[in-house]
DNA sequence: CCGTTATAGTTTCATCTGAAACCATTTGCA
DNA sequence: TGCAAATGGTTTCAGATGAAACTATAACGG
C-alpha cells in the first residue's frame, strides 16, 4: 500500500484559502493605509451604509463574524467617531447601531473602492468564467452554510 | 449624487474570504482534534510528504507561507517528532526537513481524510461545474500571484 | 583576502482573535 | 407573579500571527 497522491497545489481549500488571503491582504492593506480601517470595521460600515440602525445581532449576520469581533469593531468605530450607538426601546439589552456623518463619508468613499477592487478581479475572467464562479460560488455557499447550521 | 450600491452578500472578495474560512475552519477543526495538528502544520506535513528533506525556504514557497510560519511549524512538528532537521551540506544556514516514521504514518491517515474533505466540496458540484471551477481558479491563482510579484 | 551585502532561519514584541466567563435584560413557564 | 433559561453584548485570558530585529553563514566586489 502507498498513500493517495496529494499535491498541495492542487488542493481545493488550500487554494480557496491562498486565493482568498492573497486578495483580503491586498484590499486590507489599502483600507489600513488610507482609511485606518480594518477588513472587520469595514464589513461593519459596509452593512450599516446599507442597514442603518440595526442591532449588534444583525451586524454579525449579514458579515458571518461573531458577535465578539463585532463588538470590537464597532467600538473601533464609535471610537473614531464613524458610528454611533443607542439602546433599542423595546429591549434593552438591544443596541441600535447607526452610521455618523463621519462614518458616512467614509462609507462613501470606500464603497467605490471595494468595488473597483471587486472589478480588478473579475477582469482576469470572462463574461462566461464570470458567469460560472457566481453560480458555483452561490452552490458551495448555500452547502456550507447548511453544512454549518446541522453542526 | 449618491453611493453605490454594495451589497456584502454579493461582493466577491467578502465571499471567498467567507467560504474559504468556513471550509478551512470546519477541516482545521477534526484534524486538531483527532491529529493535534493545526492547519500550518498540516501544510508543511503535505508538502514534506511530496518532497522529502527540502529547505525550510522551499516549504514556504510550497505552501504560500512565510518563513516565520514555516519555522514555527517545524518546531510544533519537530516537538512532536514527526518532523527530523539535519543541517544542509552544502550550505550550513539551510536545513533538511524530513518527516520521521512518526510523521509518515500521520500523513498516510490525515491525506486521505483531506481528499474525501474536497469530494465532499465538490459534490455540491455537477462534473462541469467542477471543471469551470478548476479552471477559474487557476487563472485567477495566476493573476493574484503575478500582481503580487509585482509588489 | 576582506568587508559589504544577501540569505536561511529564529526570536521578540505588539497586536489580533476565539473561547469562555460575565453582566444585564428579557422570555418562558410553573 | 417569580424563577430558570435564553439572549444581546462586553470583558478577560490564552494562544496565534505579522513585522521587525537578530544570528549565522554564504556570496559578491574590489
Amino acid at each position: 500500500m502507498h498513500t493517495p497522491l496529494l499535491e498541495l497545489e492542487r488542493f481545493l481549500p488550500y487554494r480557496l484559502s491562498v486565493l482568498s488571503n492573497t486578495v483580503s491582504l491586498a484590499i486590507a492593506r489599502e483600507y489600513e493605509d488610507r482609511f485606518a480601517l480594518s477588513i472587520t470595521q469595514w464589513r461593519v460600515l459596509a452593512v450599516l451604509g446599507r442597514y442603518d440602525g440595526i442591532a449588534a445581532r444583525e451586524v454579525a449576520e449579514r458579515t458571518a463574524m461573531d458577535k465578539v469581533a463585532v463588538s470590537r469593531a464597532v467600538a473601533g468605530l464609535m471610537k473614531d467617531g464613524r458610528v454611533r450607538r443607542a439602546v433599542a426601546d423595546h429591549d434593552k439589552r438591544e443596541s441600535v447601531l447607526a452610521l455618523t456623518a463621519k462614518g458616512r463619508k467614509v462609507y462613501a468613499e470606500v464603497a467605490p473602492l471595494a468595488l473597483a477592487h471587486e472589478r480588478r478581479l473579475l477582469a482576469h475572467l470572462d463574461a462566461e468564467e464570470q458567469r460560472w464562479l457566481t453560480r458555483i460560488l452561490d452552490k458551495l455557499w448555500d452547502a456550507e452554510m447548511e453544512e454549518l447550521g446541522r453542526s
